[in-house]
DNA sequence: AAAAAAG
């Protein structure tokens, strides 16, 4: 790590990054011994990385230069905010104001046009000239970030990685306690693999294919399998209007009076909105489109159910629709968002629009086939949506080279700059040319955002769209106190009610308890977590959304983005973690302009960081007694369960219909069907009896 | 402290 005085610059240090240097020493030794002479070329390429970096942040001036200086760790460093932390606490920079700090960007910024100008003559300093894609850029582009940078990367993480995946194994070898749930992942993600290759279902997918769709897109497709049942979900619960196909081609559609139109979008594009009744534009939309159409930096907080999607949807598709091609592995734009549904859910919703403008993009995330991916990479997309780390995984495997990305979005921000996920953005954002466009939304603009933004963003215009507190209007919020050995009953009385309910838990096993616990009352509830696989995520959230299972209860998976209309109530069975886990959850409910009803339940132990976080959440409310059969929940429309318990296996037989009976029948017609398990039944029981072993598991722990 | 995201 001294080698990082190379550029013969003297280098000062806080504290915390000498550690983090002898650390990384320490590391950089030990990889010594592993690799070998590949040291040298590590180092070559650590260089070549910071000298990048250096040009997108540089500024003339001596505080930016020694914040450079500052900064410099950090990209060696594992914890790659640290260095900016530090900076951030310095005494002598406490009065650098956020806004100073901005400015200086941007003239850090202008700087770097400065820079390419003396380059090149042909370019003006001003903003449009540096957004424009030009062949004779690229070249640079590719020198810097490609070959010798990747496989550096690549190494260090492998090294990371398989020394962390060694001690699993380790651990798994003489420790006979292994963490259940662990075990039972990776056994169920085994087998759904399997299942998903091996596949007697396939041809009566193909089938439904060739029926209703057009052929043209069937590559892309071609992976849909257990992807593909939540989709058209979607598509039938997204728009409330679903419109039949007949319906949509039957009448011309008129633009007049189009706020889509207004906000001068491609006609193609409105007029495919407003086949899908989508005329009115919400508010995050009227506010963040022009800019975004303009090429702007957008920084959009909305809550979720306001529109995010199209908000950066539209003006990218539009952008990319007018000029370029994409090249095989070098997606034009990528989508990143922090979970698999909402990968999927973002990609649903843009679908007819990619399609209808020209272009095409692919889902890519985990849990679901390779190979797929792979191909359509290969092919050449111009929109990318993606979980970030099959995106780095194929980033890795060289399928993935994002040096002619041009817009970048960040949906769900603030939950990608939480600990853990931040570090991925980062080396994703890392391989993004610089001066391409970057579009960040998010429901909440702070959790350490701002690291994001000022590492990414350039001269970001901001839009607010509500004041980031819980709407009162809209949503009723009840907080109940409520004693231990009531909370059972609590629960189901206000889950046992007409209409979608998403009720909240901490964690994966008490998902799986309390979903329980409301079977064994007769309410029909499913777990929603990550602990279940690709394909039991799916079906769970789809029959969520086709009605078949009123009651979701979820871990904080479903929190954010997750879309599914008449959510008439959200429940806290365990209260949020702070405030914005509050409104995130509470945003489940009272969507695009609805009613909804929170109901928290807090234990009186619970009762003083409970009010606390109310008042944080900004909902006028305070904590109220409650009891079974009160008032209170009386008024959510909950009532006390009559019905007879539940059984994991109807449950099973609910979520998941036999496969066979899909094959051929169409859209509208998807009840579900008379006449047993059908073939595949053992299949389904299969699947069962290991979710049900976890299930009794966590309601023996509830007994206690 | 938990959850999410790669197998």
């Amino acid at each position: 790590m001294p080698k990082k005085a190379m550029d013969g610059k003297k280098v000062r240090w806080t504290r915390a990054q000498k550690l983090e240097a002898k650390r990384s020493e320490v590391r950089a030794q030990r990889d010594d011994r592993d690799r070998g002479q590949r040291r040298d070329q590590g180092a070559a390429t650590r260089t070549d990385r910071r000298d990048r970096t250096d040009r997108r942040e540089g500024a003339p001036s001596g505080r930016d230069r020694y914040e450079r200086r500052d900064r410099a760790p950090r990209r060696d460093g594992e914890d790659r905010g640290a260095g900016r932390r530090d900076y951030a606490a310095r005494d002598d920079r406490r009065d650098y104001s956020r806004d100073d700090r901005r400015s200086d960007r941007r003239w850090s910024n202008d700087r770097d046009d400065r820079r390419s100008t003396d380059r090149r003559d042909d370019r003006g300093g001003d903003r449009p000239a540096r957004r424009s894609y030009r062949d004779d850029r690229r070249p640079s582009y590719r020198d810097d970030r490609r070959d010798d940078r990747r496989p550096a990367y690549r190494d260090d993480r492998r090294d990371d990685r398989r020394s962390s995946f060694r001690d699993d194994r380790w651990d798994e070898r003489r420790d006979d306690r292994r963490p259940a749930y662990r075990d039972d992942r990776r056994d169920e993600r085994r087998s759904s693999f399997r299942d998903d290759r091996r596949d007697d279902r396939r041809p009566a997918y193909r089938n439904d294919r060739r029926d209703d769709r057009r052929p043209s897109f069937r590559d892309d497709r071609s992976e849909r399998r257990d992807y593909d049942r939540p989709r058209r979900e979607d598509r039938a619960t997204e728009p409330r209007t679903a419109p039949v196909r007949e319906q949509r081609s039957a009448e011309p559609i008129s633009l007049e009076g189009n706020g889509f139109a207004a906000l001068e979008l491609p006609e193609v594009l409105v007029e495919r909105l407003a086949r899908d009744g989508i005329t009115a534009p919400f508010p995050i939309q009227v506010a963040t489109i022009p800019d975004a159409l303009a090429g702007r930096d957008v920084l959009g907080r909305g809550r979720t159910g306001s529109g995010k999607t199209l908000s950066f949807g539209l003006p990218m598709l539009t952008r990319l629709a007018k000029g370029g091609k994409a090249r095989p592995g070098q997606p034009r734009a990528i989508v990143l968002v922090p979970t698999r549904e909402l990968a999927m859910q973002v990609s649903d919703a843009l679908q007819p629009l990619v399609h209808i403008i020209g272009l095409r993009h692919k889902l890519v995330a985990g849990g679901m086939p390779y190979e797929p991916q792979l191909s359509a990479l290969e092919r050449g997309v111009d929109v990318l949506i993606a979980t970030p780390g099959r995106l780095i995984d194929l980033m890795e495997r060289g399928a993935a080279d994002l040096s002619r990305v041009e817009i970048a979005v960040l949906d769900e921000a603030d939950h990608m700059a939480e600990m853990g996920f931040l570090e991925a953005i980062q080396q994703i954002l890392d391989q993004v040319p610089t001066d391409g466009q970057r579009l960040l939304f998010s429901a909440t603009l702070d959790r350490g955002i701002d690291t994001v933004v000022e590492q990414y963003l350039t001269d970001p215009v901001e839009h607010a769209t509500d004041d980031g507190t819980a709407s009162v209007d809209t949503m009723d919020h009840h907080a109940l106190l409520i004693e231990p050995r009531y909370k059972k009953a609590v629960t189901a009385e206000v889950a046992n009610r007409p209409g979608r309910t998403v009720v909240f838990v901490r964690t994966k096993l008490g998902a799986d308890r309390v979903a329980g616990e409301l079977r064994d009352q007769g309410v029909m509830a499913a777990a929603l977590h990550g602990g279940l696989n690709q394909s039991q995520r799916n079906k769970v959230l789809g029959a969520f959304k086709d009605g078949k299972v009123p009651v979701l209860v979820a871990t904080d998976v479903a929190a954010r983005g997750i879309h599914v209309d008449d959510v008439g109530v959200v429940l806290q069975v365990d209260p949020p973690a702070d405030h914005k886990d509050y409104l995130h959850r509470a945003g489940r409910t009272a969507r695009a302009g609805e009613k909804g009803t929170v109901v928290t339940l807090a234990l009186p132990h619970q009762r003083r960081t409970m009010q606390r976080l109310l008042d944080e959440a900004g909902v006028g409310t305070s904590l109220q007694n409650a009891r079974p059969g009160d008032d209170v929940i009386r008024a959510t429309g909950g009532s006390t369960p009559q019905g007879a318990p539940i059984s994991e296996q109807d449950l099973q037989r609910l979520i998941s219909p036999p496969r066979a009976s899909r094959g051929g029948r169409s859209y509208g017609d998807r009840g579900p069907r008379q006449g047993g398990r059908g073939r595949y039944g053992d299949r389904n029981r299969r699947d069962g009896s290991s979710y049900g072993g976890r299930d009794r598991f966590g309601r023996g722990h509830s007994a206690r």
